[in-house]
Formats: C-alpha cells, structure tokens, sequence
DNA sequence: TAGGCTAATCATGTATACAATATTAAAGGC
DNA sequence: GCCTTTAATATTGTATACATGATTAGCCTA
C-alpha cells in the first residue's frame, strides 16, 4: 500500500462533499511538500480516483487547483505530474520570499503577542523534534508551515497566501536542487528569529530572515537535473 | 445580446480544447476587470455554458480558476457571483501592491531597455486616449495592464505574477470603493514613471510608485456597501 | 538484429444524465 | 393581510459513458 494510500486511508472517513474535496486536496499537497511525491511523479487520474474513492470529476478538480499553484504540472492529453522546478523558477521564488517574507517582519514584530510568540516556538520545537527523529518529510513540511504561520501574524491574508505558494514551492526546489541530509533551514534559526520579533525588533528580524533565506539558497546546487532531455544537437554542435 | 455574448462571440471561433478554454477564460476575466460584470453579480453555470456553446463541465473549470484567483466567489450549493471584496481585503490588496510592486522598481530600472520603455509609452498613451473617448472600462483594464507588464520587467515572473492578480483584484476594489469617474491611476503619472525607470533611477521611481498607490487608496470611500444582508437584529435592537 | 510501421491499449477531454439541495411560488392557517 | 408551510422549479454536485488522442508492444521488413 502506498503511502498516498495510507494518508488517504487516515485521514479521509467519510466526511460530505466540500470538506472531502479540501481533505483530499490537502493529502496530495502534503505528499508533494513532504517530498514523498517526488517532482517528476505522474499523478494519473484513475489511479487517484481509486485511491480516493471519488470519481475522476472530482480529482481533476484537485490536481487544477494544485496545477495552479504550480506544485504540478498540467501537460495537455499527457496528464498531471509534480512540477519539476527549473533553476530560473527557484532563483524566482527566493527572490519573491526575500521581498515579501522580510517586507513583513517589521509588521509581524509589531503585532506579535505572547500567545503568537509561545506557538512559534512549538513550532520551531516540533521541527527540530521532527528532524532528531530522522522524520525528515515532516520536518520540511513543519519548517514550511513555520514561514507560513509567521506571514499570517502580519495580518495581510493575501500575503500569506503568497507566502504559502512560495514556500510550497521552496519545498520542490529543494527536492529537486537540495543536497540530502541539508533540509534547508538551520535548527536554531527560527529560534532566533522569534526571539528578535518578541523584542518588537523589526528591523533585526528583517536582516535575519534576509540571511537565513540567503542561506538556504546558497545551500543548493543548481543543477538541472537527470531528465531533462538531452538536446543532442548542444552536446555534438552542428 | 449582452457584453460577454458580443465578446464571446468576437473571441472565440473554432479554436481548438485548451485554446478555447484560455480565451474564454480571458474573456470573462476581462469582463470582470473592465467592470462590465459588477461585483455581486451571479454566474451561473448553464447560461455561461449556453453563451459560449460549451458544456458545463468546460465552465466549472473556467469557474474555479477564477475563484482561486478571487475573482469570483464559489459558494457551495449558491454557484458563483463576482467577488465584492471587503474593506479588509482592499486594504491587504493595497498593502501587498505597496511591497510587492514598490520592491519591483530597482529590478525594473535596471533591467528597462529603450524598446520596453517605448511599449509602455504606447501602453500610457492607449489608456490616456480611451479616458479621453470615454471608454471607462478599457482604461480601467489598460491602466491594470501597465502595472502588470511593469512587474513583467523585472524578469520575476512569480512576482509578475503576484501582481497580476492583485491589479484583478484592484479593478474590483475601484468597482466598488471607488468613485464614479476616477478610476485609480492620475493621467500622467505612468509617463512620469517612465521617465524615473529609464534615466535608471530605481529609488525615485520606488518613491513615485509609493505615491501613485496611496493616491489610488486614498481615492477610494471604505464604507461596505448596499448588499450586505441587513441584520435586523442590529438595526432594531433585541 | 535494428529500425520503423501498425494495431491494441491506456489516459485524458468532453458532454450528458441523474441526484441532491437551494430558491421561488403558491396555498393555507392565524 | 401577513406569516408559515409545502410543493414546484431551477441550479449545482457527481459520476459515468463515449470520443479523441497518446503510448506501447508486437510484427514485419531490410
């Protein structure tokens, strides 16, 4: 039984109609960010409308939705698989977290409260937890919701969703350009990172997420992997 | 025969599949963005199906793409009606132009050629002269397509991206905060931004750019309108 | 045996039929 | 006469059937 199998088996009883849609949507986004889907995976429609037990209706509802957040890739009459994001793509994306994400620091460090500060170092404890335990899937996963979960203390919903899709596909790229082992986040960054927001030091904070973000790219290698066709006519010349 | 029935019938021949989807997309979308459909507006399934001959299935499709891009709003069971945004959501959409676009403007200077200034010349002087003829709608979406093709620029294409759909989303805003008649961007300004992006001057364009976004906000009138389901209980006391 | 052709299989694209639910209209009671 | 209840209608949700186009395997030929 494979995994997506297993996950759909948890978590999806029998709920009605919408909520199965979003749980079912959640599962396969989660297998993508977790990195058990691998980038390159095809997702074929009959096999998930078996896993699932909904009809192909259904599943092609979901694997748009995920289309348009870019974590697969749509191909017309070849079907869905998981995006396989070139080096342009990841330069793109860290460039959008470094604007965005350290745009909103100033805005978290203001409106961060005790509360909010105590849940992020849960957080930040469950991901080294996670990562000790060499559950490395939930640890990319908990590190993403980390990012995400701060951009949603700034109070601007449409921000968060951005964030959300960035680090989503953060997760791709490092599937695809990280080195094994290297999760992308340091342990003790986001640690740190709290400790400057709680001290109401946007500024501080900012400059730390600009580095800590610095740092995990740095940590790739852009390669463009395995399969991308080999053009023939570039190795041999004309 | 109404707007979106000439303009589908304008748009979409006999193309084929995915071509045919796309343009009816674009269509409906602009319709949006142009104001022709108002915020509020319903949409059903079987009359969209019937304006542009195909099967509801192809219109669902179309549907979900532009709820996820909070075009339209999706409610279960109630179909879909062009979103009407809250005061909230404006003021994230605002926020979120302001860093993402502002943050844009050094790439941009950097990167601007003298043929990219030259469309975008072409592209303030098209919105300038559909003002003038009084052609409201297509001022409002030309003036949301130099913003976007602005972005474009940068050579960011998730940031380009992100800005596109916070300028759809603007168009809404203007539809209903804002006043009749003025419709967001100053006449000039976009020349004026021009010429800070082509003598390469990131930072005064930054500035500028700052500017041209608090006016277009400060234009609207926050006050949440009409339709919000009168609450009598509210209104008469227990 | 390698290359290319053909046929069979498999996967996706699209429409339609049917079921479930919301909306509207009508009728009846207070 | 107005509000509530009930039936009719209209609209969305879901599955399935069929058509179209890709992929693969097998076969034939050189």
């Amino acid at each position: 039984m494979s995994e997506v199998q297993m996950a759909a088996k948890r978590h999806a009883p029998e709920k009605e109609g919408d909520e199965r849609h979003e749980t079912i949507y959640r599962v396969v986004s989660d297998a993508i960010v977790e990195q058990r889907l691998k980038p390159g995976a095809r997702l074929r429609e009959d096999a998930l409308a078996e896993v699932f037990n909904i009809s192909r209706t259904g599943i092609r509802k979901i694997l748009q939705r995920l289309a348009l957040e870019q974590l697969v890739t749509l191909t017309p009459r070849r079907g869905a698989s998981v995006t396989r994001p070139t080096a342009e793509e990841a330069k793109d994306v860290f460039d959008a977290r470094q604007l965005i994400e350290c745009g909103l620091m100033p805005d978290v460090a203001r409106r961060i409260g005790e509360k909010e500060a105590a849940e992020l170092r849960d957080m930040a404890r469950q991901e080294r937890q996670a990562l000790r335990s060499g559950q490395q899937s939930i640890a990319i996963r908990l590190s993403a919701d980390f990012h995400v979960r701060l951009a949603q203390l700034s109070g601007n919903a449409t921000l968060a969703e951005f964030v959300e899709r960035l680090c989503s596909r953060s997760s791709l790229i490092l599937a695809v350009y990280g080195h094994r082992g290297h999760l992308g986040c340091e342990s003790h960054d986001h640690d740190d990172l709290i400790g400057y927001l709680e001290a109401g030091n946007g500024e501080r904070a900012k400059a730390f997420m600009s580095r800590h973000l610095k740092a995990i790219e740095a940590s790739l290698s852009m390669v463009e992997g395995e399969d991308n066709v080999p053009d023939l006519q570039d190795i041999f010349g004309s």
